[in-house]
DNA sequence: GCCGTAGTACTACACGTGTAGTAGGGCGTC
DNA sequence: GACGCCCTACTACACGTGTAGTACTACGGC
């Protein structure tokens, strides 16, 4: 089931359009994506999400002259896929590992630290919480 | 600098060995995927390698006649631009939204619960560390 | 000195992706 | 009713990837 999902950054902006709006036409496509610099041929739109059908990741229904696209994986899913991919591979599939190093490493700031605290807490507050 | 390292499995797979060893031979690389249950034939491994080195991931010094490869991205640089590749599309570059979701919605064990929270605990208390 | 072996270089091919042109079929317009 | 426009379908092409065969070359052994 949980196919691992290796998508292309095109591909991922497609997706992300149908998630957002939940159905699209391909030109309602075209013009999200020209919304967002990114300038492409109408018809390649349409070429992308023929291909990203050919391969289930989307699908659509005729409306009149037009095929109204949907996608097929939900945005949890690629999600989910794509984190489980950085982690088994850097990570050894510890999740803990990449949320330590993400709070280590990277720019989390005060703020975000005292809130994924909270967070913890409540997580962890049905047991013994004892916020530090 | 940080280009997107849009990189495949096998290639990340390349880079790990390269990693682990800091050198290799195209031979070493070809017996560890071996070891991982990786079949390629060694000419597979060297066209890979040199594909690699084309792009400037790698590079390879002589020794005798073999080619001693090494990486030239780190490890460090493509985690973080994996990660980030994640964190900006599904999290609109919010890392510590992506720790939130990590929290919350995947397997992390109360013991992890504990051990991060210790580590934010770090976190916090030393608020006037300024890493670059 | 010749031969085999090991190792790299070159070549090949199928498939996916990014990109887009052209063709064909309806629908609206005049 | 003919024309054109808007869509989709089909075709095309370059490039990267996965995969590997074949060619070339140099070193070591006898």
């Amino acid at each position: 089931m949980s196919e691992s999902h290796q998508l292309s950054d095109l591909q991922l902006g497609l997706l992300r359009i149908l998630w957002d709006r939940g159905e699209a036409t391909a030109t309602d496509v075209h013009t999200a994506l020209l919304e967002q610099d990114r300038e492409l041929a109408p018809t390649t739109v349409s070429t992308m999400l023929s291909r990203l059908e050919k391969k289930g990741t989307v699908t659509h229904r005729v409306e009149g002259r037009q095929f109204i696209y949907r996608a097929l994986v939900s945005e949890d899913e690629v999600r989910r896929s794509m984190l489980s991919r950085v982690t088994d591979y850097f990570f050894g599939g510890d999740v803990s590992a990449l949320v330590s190093h993400l709070v280590e490493d990277r720019d989390v700031d005060p703020d975000d630290v005292a809130r994924l605290k909270q967070l913890l807490a409540q997580r962890s507050g049905d047991a013994e919480d004892d916020d530090a």
